[in-house]
DNA sequence: CTTAATTGATAAAACGTTTTATCAATTAAG
DNA sequence: CTTAATTGATAAAACGTTTTATCAATTAAG
């Protein structure tokens, strides 16, 4: 037995009263007496009355339903994130319907255009490089949108994100104190903003100490490369530089990975080499001796992000284009950077 | 600049033709004389016009956004279950929302609820004990409804999952011919299906192979207690069973508990215990010396609920409540199981 | 007592579609 | 040549809301 739902007009039947006032009850608009919209209420309650989304949609051009669109939606940093911008939304009313970009240009696309099809209310989105126009428009077009994990340099889109250069910036300045003075860093081949960020930290920490940077002690693996491939050219970069004292993995994926090629390598952490990788993860505090983390604020991020977004919603006047939000890291310190040992050969 | 979408009706007028007309042509239905067609989907396309989903979901009912309802959209199973769906759904044009129920009845009815609200066309949901009568009656209502990861016995919703009962059954097993005879079993203090189906594949392995069950041998983990507390309680009791010679885990979340828990108690795997956990995660990989899981068919699962779920959508009147998928599982054996060494005091 | 303001309620239009029923023009059948 | 069937197109209603304009009844003001 399938029921229809009841609508606003089946109460204005059954209340002997015109679907305006139910409307105008219902929504605390216009001048109903007290005895009438109790009436209505108490039907409406008792009928489990809920109003059909379509039809408010389509008259209103609001769909009360947020864009979320990731990296991948699978992955450890954005399934958090993920969670919490769907508790906030959904107090507020809001359903969160989401694409993932695998940081893929094409991908995105599609998935903005998805989602525009959908006419969702607000967009939520990881930038790729690339999508730049395909965001301003929407923008320009009067929709709220806020970047997360990145932002594009010379565009005026609300971003929030962590303070990448900061938060590296201590990190290898944390690895010189405890006296590393070889340090490397693995990154990822790609001109995502935050990426270049992290690295300009890292050259201005080495800087800040008067360590000379060489070009040898940065490896840039490349982008969609296999993980048996990538351990390998880890393994690489760490066997061309035996002067290396600690090494700096920029992402919580390289970070891992290196983790393998340490492993196969058979280094001793943090004996024969430091290390220290961007992003936390629950292997890093498993994996002996425990690897220290730039551990990002993903709730702050997140929670900041959906708040933004429903501010722009709430009131499309202010300007909120200029809200960029970076949010500090914290150093998880772990086994994996102790104090160096002085070497045998004392200068 | 803000541009308001085109709609059939401007294209109605720029082609000198009606709206009945246009939206024939774009639906491929009524008889329209070829002249006419092309000019009009000349300009569709030229215009760039794209249906108001909002007007169709009014006016047919169907809104093309799917519900998914997991436990964590965080953890690491549904995340990777949420990215094929989410793939799968958008190729036959579909959106997907989605909420997270955290095991927990109250969240899973709101969750229900808020679905209902924005009118999704269907449901992939992750079962809550509890949740039963508010499930049946979503498929009474003609709802089409795919379970994932459980189920409900007695009740008749189609449903995918692994096979609990043989996987772990043949975990055991081969625990047993590795030469281990006092096998723990931990799990959840929970009465989801696929919990006690994991339970009874281990007492009858034990029961096939002679081995008397023990009642001490088997730890239930309170569901909601806290990380440090069921490390403590893991801890005590493997101090409380001496010779308990190999443990197997039944969820993902209790293995990586049980490993800090094994790991504080500087007991070594497998010399002194073997283990394995259901559920494969990426750090039972890296822990050394790898440990051996039942590897849930992940992509199997998450593709075949789609699919049993886009077939319902497609066509109501085949009888597609009897599907019941039970996907084998692979062992996936690592350095944690081994041949079990004799012991000194041989029989 | 007359006119103006307020109160309480509603009719009707609109959002952008789909679909049924209708109809004129053309073609086929007898 | 007349009647029936087919072709090609459209008007109008409907989905369930919100909102503007309108209006009668009541109350207040002068």
């Amino acid at each position: 037995m399938i029921k229809r739902k009841i609508s606003i007009k089946d109460i204005a039947k059954l209340t002997n009263t015109s679907i305006t006032t139910v409307s105008f009850v219902l929504n605390g608009k216009g001048r109903i007496s007290k005895e009438i919209s109790e009436k209505i209420l108490a039907v409406a309650l008792s009928q489990g009355y809920e109003p059909n989304r379509m039809a408010v949609g389509l008259r209103t051009g609001v769909s009360k339903v947020i864009g979320l669109i990731v990296e991948t939606i699978g992955g450890p940093f954005f399934g958090a994130m993920a969670k919490i911008i769907e508790e906030v939304a959904e107090k507020a009313g809001y359903g969160v319907i989401y694409c993932s970009t695998n940081n893929n240009v094409q991908k995105g696309r599609d998935a903005i255009k998805m989602l525009k099809q959908q006419l969702v209310d607000g967009y939520i989105i990881t930038p790729v490089k690339g999508l730049e126009e395909d965001i301003q428009s929407l923008v320009e077009n009067g929709k709220p949108v806020v970047l997360i994990d990145g932002y594009f340099p010379g565009y005026d889109i609300p971003h929030v994100l962590v303070d990448n250069y900061n938060s590296t910036y201590k990190a290898i300045n944390f690895l010189i104190g405890l006296g590393y003075q070889n340090i490397g860093f693995v990154t990822a081949d790609s001109d995502l903003a935050q990426l270049h960020d992290r690295l300009q930290g890292y050259k201005d920490a080495l800087k800040f100490n008067d360590i000379k940077e060489k070009k040898k002690l940065v490896y840039k693996s490349p982008f969609d490369s296999e993980n048996t491939k990538a351990i390998e050219a880890i393994k690489n970069f760490i066997k061309k530089n035996e002067e290396m004292d600690a090494i700096f993995f920029s992402t919580n994926y390289l970070g891992i990975t290196g983790l393998q090629s340490i492993n196969q390598l058979k280094i001793d952490i943090p004996a024969d080499l430091a290390m220290i990788s961007f992003d936390d993860n629950e292997i890093f505090t498993l994996y002996p001796p425990g690897i220290t983390t730039v551990k990002q604020p993903t709730f702050e991020i997140a929670k900041s992000a959906i708040d933004v977004l429903l501010a722009q919603m709430r009131n499309d006047k202010y300007d909120i284009s200029k809200i960029k939000l970076c949010i500090p890291a914290q150093l998880v310190e772990r086994g994996s950077t102790t104090q160096k040992k002085q070497s045998l050969i004392t200068a």
